[in-house]
DNA sequence: CGAAACTCCTGAGCGC
DNA sequence: TGCGCTCAGGAGTTTC
């Protein structure tokens, strides 16, 4: 599930084959993704890509044609570089090609979206997300500030986009282990201090995992088709029913959100 | 306003 | 071998 560290991954990976590159041509096989795909050819071609940038999970892609491609991989979309002669799969559906190659969306369940933006960053979908995890803006006085009110579940909050954005089931269930907060403890009965534990947490376990290259279950791959290795070290996502590696006792599972959310019931109080 | 339910979609895993 | 069921889940939308 492509969560910030998945995003930003692919960013990383598609930027130097695309940017400053001049769309050749446009196929798009399927255009019934969350939103209907708009009219690419017509937008992109004979465009030049002038950068691959990311705020939250959206990438976006300025184009010398005055608006900006917005990418959003949803649950199990992915990017990839792909030779231009490579046949497509049956989820492949959008081609962006290039002289050499092209790029190449894959969505199986397409929850993921194509859109085109004037302004991206005052599109409706993105003008209200809350700061990056990672920036300075996202410190112990704001999280403190929007949790002291509130009394929904921490896992919660940290999964609201409003709030902090790109921290999804995943790297929300392993921060509030590796901080030893309860992932269903009401937000405004939470310490500063512990908060502040909680937002080191988040940062240190998406940089850890961008250095990994991001965390493969089962769709995310990279733009070479490599998988991403964080997986490796989650400690309790997807682990309910296993042995906690802290003090051995049986992680256990509720549902947050309609999300499972696995947590260690004697480490996270 | 906040909070929770509902919604989109396909593939994996399961029981029989 | 294959059917039908349940589940997974990002996040916008709807409802209370």
């Amino acid at each position: 599930m492509p969560e910030l560290p998945e995003v930003e991954t692919t960013r990383l990976g598609v930027r130097p084959w695309i940017k400053d590159k001049v769309v050749s041509g446009v196929s798009v096989r399927c255009d019934r993704l969350r939103w209907p795909v708009p009219d690419l050819n017509h937008l992109l071609v004979g465009s030049t890509i002038l950068d691959v940038q990311r705020r939250a999970k959206y990438l976006l892609l300025p184009s010398s044609h005055q608006g900006t491609l917005i990418i959003h991989l949803g649950m199990s979309g992915s990017l990839r570089i792909a030779p231009i002669e490579a046949s497509p799969g049956p989820h492949d559906h959008i081609d962006i090609r290039f002289e050499q190659y092209c790029l190449r969306m894959r969505d199986p369940r397409r929850f993921g979206a194509v859109l085109w933006s004037a302004q991206p960053l005052a599109h409706p979908l993105l003008k209200s997300l809350g700061p990056e995890p990672l920036s300075e803006a996202f410190d112990i006085d704001y999280l403190w500030r929007q949790a002291r009110h509130r009394k929904v579940a921490i896992k919660s909050l940290l999964m609201d986009g409003k709030v902090v954005v790109g921290v999804g089931n995943i790297y929300a269930t392993e921060a509030l282990f590796m901080a030893g907060i309860h992932p269903n403890r009401p937000c405004n009965r939470i310490s500063k201090q512990r908060l502040a534990r909680l937002l080191e947490a988040v940062k240190r376990i998406l940089t850890q995992a961008i250095a990994k290259g991001g965390t493969t279950l089962r769709d995310f791959q990279r733009e070479d088709g490599r998988p991403g290795y964080f997986r490796l070290d989650l400690r309790v996502y997807g682990r309910a029913g296993e042995t906690c590696h802290q003090c051995g006792r049986k992680l256990k599972s509720l549902k947050i959100n309609q999300r499972a959310s696995a947590y260690c019931g004697y480490c996270q109080r």
